[in-house]
DNA sequence: CGGCCGATCCACT
DNA sequence: GTGGATCGGCCGA
């Protein structure tokens, strides 16, 4: 198990990103306990020509100054007063993608997850959804910036290369307000059947015998 | 400042 | 399928 390198983020292709990122295991660890959960739904941001992008038009404000930094870093916002979001800052300085995390198939520490969601959620949907994901991971806001590279919020790599069948690819959710840029197809979302197999592969056998 | 809005979630019907 | 919660960020005056 390997922490995903700065060569990683830097890729220009941040579309690509977004579906290299399914399958690979998003680790925390806060406040003393560990977290992880494999990541099986992501969507791409794709910079400043991307209506859906916070940085859309090259906007630059404090809250999305991080997306303009070079890859690697994680950019965490609240969103409807609510719900902190978590992005990973993907391509060069200046060039603002990046890659939203939407799902976990919880892996690791999930009696932590269920302390921090609340006892009466069901143990297959800790991690389902943006929101859920963030809370049941332990992170926030104020956390926006800090690099994935050398502190405790990072990406495990395991070598497992999942198969663009198993993969479905969709538009995003909820940005019907970006217009032409609502329909592009840049979600990825592990196929349901496949989350199990994954998840087992995981769980058993030495790493020669995981590569699917 | 004041007002509007959002990359969501959940309870309720 | 619908609507309310909830509040930081952003923009315009």
């Amino acid at each position: 198990m390997m922490r995903l390198q700065k060569s990683f983020y830097l890729q220009s292709d941040v579309v690509d990103v977004a579906k290299q990122l399914i399958g690979k295991l998003l680790v925390s660890k806060i406040g003393g306990t560990v977290t992880k959960g494999i990541i099986s739904e992501t969507e791409a941001y794709n910079g400043i020509k991307d209506k859906a992008c916070h940085a859309f038009n090259n906007k630059r404000t404090n809250r999305t100054e991080v997306m303009f930094h070079e890859g690697g870093k994680c950019y965490l916002y609240l969103c409807y007063g609510v719900h902190t979001l978590f992005n990973i800052v993907v391509s060069e300085k200046d060039t603002p993608n990046a890659v939203l995390i939407r799902s976990l198939i919880p892996f690791e520490g999930i009696v932590f997850m269920k302390e921090r969601r609340g006892l009466s959620v069901n143990e297959n949907k800790l991690c389902s959804g943006p929101g859920n994901l963030s809370k049941a991971m332990g992170f926030h806001y104020s956390q926006s910036g800090l690099s994935l590279l050398e502190n405790d919020i990072f990406i495990e790599d395991n070598g497992i290369i999942i198969e663009d069948q198993h993969i479905e690819v969709s538009k995003r959710i909820g940005v019907e307000y970006a217009k032409e840029h609502a329909d592009l197809p840049y979600r990825f979302v592990l196929k349901p059947y496949f989350c199990d197999q994954l998840k087992k592969k995981y769980s058993n056998g030495p790493l020669s015998d995981r590569i699917s």
